[in-house]
DNA sequence: CCAAAGATCGTCT
DNA sequence: GACGATCTTTGGA
C-alpha cells in the first residue's frame, strides 16, 4: 500500500491545532472529511483518511449519550475541552472513536464511522485478523476502524494534537460529493432519529451501510 | 444484495 | 436487569 499512499509519511508531523476545533459541531463534522487520522502505537504506525462521520448535539439530542446533560463516568470526554478523544465501548465488544466538541459548556461529538486506510495496512489486516479481506473493508464502521487502527479506551480523553492520536489536515478532492442521511442505528431518538447529521463521501468503497446510503 | 440472529459486558435504572 | 452511536455469520432472493 506504500506505493498508492496519497500523503507521504514525512507530513505526519502536521496536524490541526486546538484552534480547528472551535468551529460548530456540524461544520467541523463537515471539516473532518478528508483529514486523515494517525495513530502511533508501540506495535507500529496506522493511518486512514476520514469518509464518514455523525454529528451527536448534546445535550438536546436526543441520540447523543450526553442527552439531557447528565455526566456520567463514561461521558465525562464530552463535558471536556474540544478535539479531545471520548472512546466507549458498544455491546461489550467495539470501541468507537468521538472527537469532543460543541460550544463551551456543552456535550457535543462527531463519532467517526469510516477511513480510507493510507498507512499500516499489514497492521490492521494483523489487528483485524483478516488477511484477504479488501483494503476499503478494514476501516468500515466505527467499531471496525478502532480495532484496525489499535484504538481502545486507553486513549480516553486525549488531546488529538499530541505524539500519539492525532488529526493531519485534509482536503476533499475537487469531484468528491458530499451526501448526508440519518444517522445508523438510534431509531429511539424519536424527532433526532431522522436529522441529516451522518456526513460521507458519497460513493466511496469506505463508507459503512447498505448501498442506498452511500450514495 | 439483504435480513435475521447471536455474541458479550459496561453503564445506567 | 435491560439495553446499546456494532459486527460477523448464515441463509435466502
Amino acid at each position: 500500500m506504500l506505493n498508492k499512499c496519497p500523503i507521504d509519511v514525512s507530513s505526519f508531523d502536521r496536524r490541526y491545532p486546538p484552534a480547528f476545533f472551535e468551529q460548530p459541531t456540524l461544520e467541523l463534522a463537515r471539516q473532518l472529511l478528508g483529514t486523515v487520522l494517525v495513530h502511533r502505537s508501540s506495535e507500529g504506525i496506522t493511518a486512514g483518511r476520514i469518509v464518514e462521520v455523525e454529528a451527536y448535539c448534546g445535550p438536546e439530542d436526543k441520540g447523543s449519550h450526553s442527552y439531557g446533560g447528565r455526566l456520567s463516568e463514561r461521558n465525562r470526554a464530552m463535558f471536556g475541552p474540544k478535539g479531545h478523544a471520548y472512546i466507549y465501548l458498544i455491546y461489550g465488544m467495539y470501541w468507537c472513536f468521538n472527537v469532543v466538541s460543541g460550544p463551551p459548556g456543552l456535550p457535543q461529538a462527531v463519532l467517526v464511522r469510516a477511513l480510507d486506510p493510507v498507512f499500516g495496512e499489514q497492521l490492521m489486516r494483523s489487528r483485524l485478523n483478516a488477511p484477504h479481506a479488501p483494503i476499503h473493508s478494514l476501516c468500515r464502521g466505527p467499531g471496525k476502524l478502532c480495532k484496525a487502527m489499535g484504538i481502545t479506551g486507553a486513549l480516553y480523553g486525549e488531546p488529538l494534537w499530541g505524539d500519539t492520536l492525532f488529526l493531519v489536515p485534509g482536503e476533499l478532492a475537487p469531484d468528491e460529493e458530499i451526501g448526508s442521511s440519518h444517522r445508523i442505528n438510534i431509531a429511539y431518538a424519536q424527532e433526532y432519529a431522522h436529522l441529516p447529521w451522518r456526513l460521507y463521501v458519497r460513493n466511496h468503497p469506505a463508507v459503512s451501510g447498505p448501498s442506498r446510503l452511500r450514495r
